[in-house]
DNA sequence: AAGGACAGGGAAAAATTTTTCCCTGTCCCT
DNA sequence: AGGGACAGGGAAAAATTTTTCCCTGTCCTT
């Protein structure tokens, strides 16, 4: 496990916000939970693109926030699943409101950031690929 | 200025979100301009505890994601003014639901996360702390 | 002439996060 | 016996972000 070097300031909402969304995976892997896909080989299969010891990571940082839990089911081989804490069914909303921010204002952040730096390389939807 | 390597993903809105408002002191930038601290100087008056290269780094980012921009007075010597443009004040309501789950929750996530990695070192309030 | 406020940025180091690679088990099916 | 699905994690490499250090100017005041 990293040892921080640098202590966090968790004082401010704002910071503990992002700390607990802010991950580059979490947020779609909330949204696979809100959306029943609640056992890690589905969670896996469902993000294909990320490897599933990164997912792991950070399952198990959502978990230490309290904002996930595990029912293990004694079953064989055991069966896991994902669910929300009452706390992280209150952030729901929250990624929703950002969600929505980002869908309504992406035209333009990305036009804007191409504008400046044309260096960057971002990757498009498929639908506006051109290349 | 950093060549990414590996594309970003930006066509989820919560990526877009977050790229805008994640890095780390990005957020209390914006605070500062909305409370109408707005020349770079006195932003970085205002933020001690980070160092002036790293507040103009971030203003830039801002500004090259277009939710500020710069009014240069052509005074002497010149005076630098930030505003947010329409599509940032569109973010302030978006900065005020992290905040206020985050103020809400920061208790909660920080015992939580203190819980399972005692290891961890995060700087608490000064009212909390008790050292 | 020296010093401070102002706006700004290059380059490298350090810190942190993300990724890759590979390993541990159990069980089921063929 | 071999292969695949399942859940999980150590260790190191790579990528990215953050930080430090120090430099460029101009102008004003002492």
């Amino acid at each position: 496990m990293y040892q921080r070097k640098i202590p966090e300031l968790l004082d401010c909402g704002l910071a503990v916000s992002i700390k607990v969304i802010g991950g580059k995976w979490k947020a779609w892997i909330l949204d696979c939970i809100r959306r029943d896909i609640r056992r890690p080989s589905a969670i896996h299969r469902e993000m294909q693109e990320v490897k599933p010891r990164i997912i792991n990571l950070h399952l198990k940082e959502l978990e230490d926030y309290g904002i996930i839990y595990k029912e293990i089911y004694a079953e064989v081989p055991a069966r896991v699943e994902y669910y929300f804490t009452e706390v992280g069914k209150s952030l729901l909303p929250v990624i929703d409101v950002l969600e929505l921010w980002g869908n309504t204002n992406k035209e333009y952040i990305n036009r804007k950031h191409a504008d400046y730096k044309e260096g960057s390389c971002v990757m498009l939807p498929e639908s506006q690929r051109q290349n």
